[in-house]
DNA sequence: TAGTTGTTGTCAGC
DNA sequence: GCTGACAACAACTA
């Protein structure tokens, strides 16, 4: 029986599990008498937040297996989903109860969660605060990288090679009982209708049922502060086509079974997996998890160190940082890392130190001469439409009918699973940026915000920029080919098969480039490739690939030396000012090559 | 200052 | 399946 009357409220929020969570562990180590489990769900978070229905069944999956776990260890047990935002209902659940203690977990501090705090101070609670989400703490690994941004895996393992030799902390068991929870019968809290909900802008609008919207009870439908469903939060459920699934379970599952393939842990190299696999794919699947928390990346660390250190005792060949599994945990950690040290401008081009200025199409608006050529027919988007073409381009590519069945198939991909591989991510990424589109690397980084189920955003933006010449990464003359990655790694075409079944039939030697098979051909195959994207008189079409690759390829590649040129950052008063361009029209025009001299 | 390295390019030629 | 040319950035080392 617990000794005290301490009443703990433990705040869950990217730490959807019960192993390995530092908070958790210490929230517990209080032996409270009483418990209670939250999680606080601003219903603004449903509108405001760029999240598809994959990623929202997902969330949901692992907050249901969450609160079955807690049940487990004490059937009074479950996780508390409170709906409304966290400012105003925690202070009132901390006078309701008279709670004293108030437990909480999370690396990298938002403007939100430093309000709660300050609340939680003022209310006179306690609170504990424990990083469980990275490997090293983000702020650490900053500061002891001099306080700047990581932008490389030399610099990552310096600096974490400062904090604890490199090695992260070993993961905590779940815990074997938990304490009963609040008797929230007795606490008057009434089921009260929530005023004040914005429901308007909506960006998930597309995705829900109606306009009608029910999520504004803060007990939610049942009274009984339960995981909502997808019905509750507008989501029809029909447009959710993922296979992947979430909760702790699922995760630990997922790990303990690639943990047991010895020859896969020890031999794994990220630039060596495949990805056209799919049905398995090529990699661990995990990325979703650490996500949401519902696998810890310690752990991960430790149980895949355990075998690389095993097969060297064995002598036996092991692959080592950075293409190995921890190699992957540690470019995470310099995301979030460099997410740390540079803010919140870290997640835009406009204030970011870091980030190259690239004079992309479809710029975010900030960042965009005055406004002056925002169409207003398309007012309320939240970039600059300065090219038609660009803005087609950028939506087909979005859409999966770009006439290049590499790309199509992977941006398909994404859209119907939440997931695809990494390299997958690299080439579209590289063809709506500096390889083919010319796009501006926000524009990809939004999209892959509403469509994966692993969006992290450090993660997604770190990538983006990498992929997109502007940080991290700069060898824009390495750019990849829509057709000959695709065919290296699939020469059969599967990949490509399964995700555009319209082009199934058609033989290997066009299945990269349908447009080149003769009309006979396609006639045979079933699907005639076609500039006519609405047509059907003619049964399935195939769009004709939307530019020429090699043409866009010499405009990209000669438009980033001119960038790299110009050499502005982010942060730089010509792009805060809104006069950068200038800088780029001076030359009018990049200057030319000089290889054909020779 | 020159040379090397950087998780994950392409293409021709053998 | 390998090699080198291609065209050529930025950080780091010697």
């Amino acid at each position: 029986m617990p000794s005290s009357s301490k009443v703990v409220l433990y705040w869950h929020r990217t730490d959807l599990r019960l192993h390995d969570s530092p908070a958790l562990h210490a929230a517990l180590a209080l032996n409270p008498s009483t418990f209670i489990p939250v999680w606080t769900w601003d219903p603004h978070y449903v509108y405001r937040s760029r999240v598809g229905p994959n990623r929202w069944r997902f969330l949901l999956e692992c907050q249901s297996d969450l609160s079955k776990s807690y049940k487990k260890l004490n059937a009074k047990q479950k996780l508390w989903v409170v709906r409304e935002a966290p400012q105003t209902v925690l202070p009132k659940l901390w006078e309701a109860w008279g709670g004293n203690a108030f437990s909480d977990t999370d690396s990298y501090a938002r403007a939100r969660d430093e309000e709660v705090l300050q609340l939680a101070e003022k209310a006179g609670v306690e609170v504990i605060v424990k990083m469980g989400r990275n490997l090293f703490d983000p702020d650490e690994l900053a500061a002891k990288n001099g306080g700047k941004a990581t932008m490389s895996m030399s610099q990552v393992e310096k600096a974490a090679e400062k904090i604890n030799s490199g090695q992260p902390e070993k993961p905590l068991d779940a815990p074997q009982s938990i304490p009963d929870p609040w008797d929230w019968e007795k606490m008057k809290l009434d089921n009260i209708k929530q005023d004040g909900v914005e429901a308007e802008p909506d960006l998930n609008a597309d995705h829900r049922t109606s306009k009608d919207k029910q999520y504004t009870a803060i007990m939610g439908p049942k009274n009984d502060f339960g995981v909502p469903t997808l019905e509750e939060i507008g989501i029809q459920a029909s447009t959710v086509t993922t296979p992947h699934r979430g909760g702790e379970t699922e995760a630990l599952k997922l790990l303990s079974t690639s943990i047991k393939n010895e020859e896969y842990i020890g031999h794994f190299e990220k630039p060596k997996t495949s990805p056209a696999d799919f049905e398995p794919q090529s990699t661990t699947l995990l990325s979703p998890h650490h996500h949401f928390g519902t696998l810890s990346v310690r752990k991960v660390w430790w149980d895949v160190q355990e075998v690389l250190q095993k097969r060297k005792a064995e002598k036996k060949p092991t692959s080592s940082i950075p293409t190995n599994l921890p190699g992957q945990l540690l470019f995470r950690d310099m995301y979030f890392a460099a997410q740390a040290a540079v803010g919140p401008a870290f997640s835009t081009t406009y204030g970011n130190p870091v980030v190259r200025l690239v004079d992309w199409h479809l710029q975010s608006k900030n960042l965009a001469d005055g406004g002056s050529d925002v169409d207003t027919e398309t007012g309320d988007r939240d970039y600059s439409v300065d090219s038609a073409d660009a803005e087609e381009w950028f939506i087909r590519w979005k859409e999966g009918r770009t006439g290049f069945p590499w790309i199509d198939a992977l941006m398909r991909q994404l859209r119907q699973e939440g997931w695809i591989h990494h390299l997958g991510r690299h080439s579209v990424a590289c063809f709506l940026t500096r390889g083919g589109c010319y796009v501006s690397w926000e524009r990809g980084a939004e999209v892959f915000e509403e469509l994966l189920i692993d969006h992290e955003t450090a993660c997604n933006i770190g990538n983006w920029m990498w992929l997109s010449c502007t940080a991290f990464f700069s060898q824009f003359y390495r750019c990849y080919s829509p057709i000959a990655f695709g065919k290296k790694w699939d020469p059969e075409g599967h990949f490509v098969r399964k995700y555009c079944p319209e082009l199934a039939q058609f033989d290997k030697k066009f299945i990269y480039e349908p447009w080149k098979a003769p009309i006979a051909d396609q006639k045979k195959w079933g699907c005639r490739v076609t500039g006519d994207r609405t047509g059907s008189s003619e049964g399935q079409t195939y769009p004709k690939p939307m530019f020429d690759f090699d043409q866009r390829r010499q405009i990209c590649l000669d438009s980033m030396k001119n960038a790299y040129d110009v050499g502005l950052h982010g942060a730089d008063e010509e792009v805060m000012t809104g006069s950068w361009r200038e800088k780029f029209d001076v030359d009018e025009k990049p200057p030319k090559r000089q290889k054909t001299e020779k």
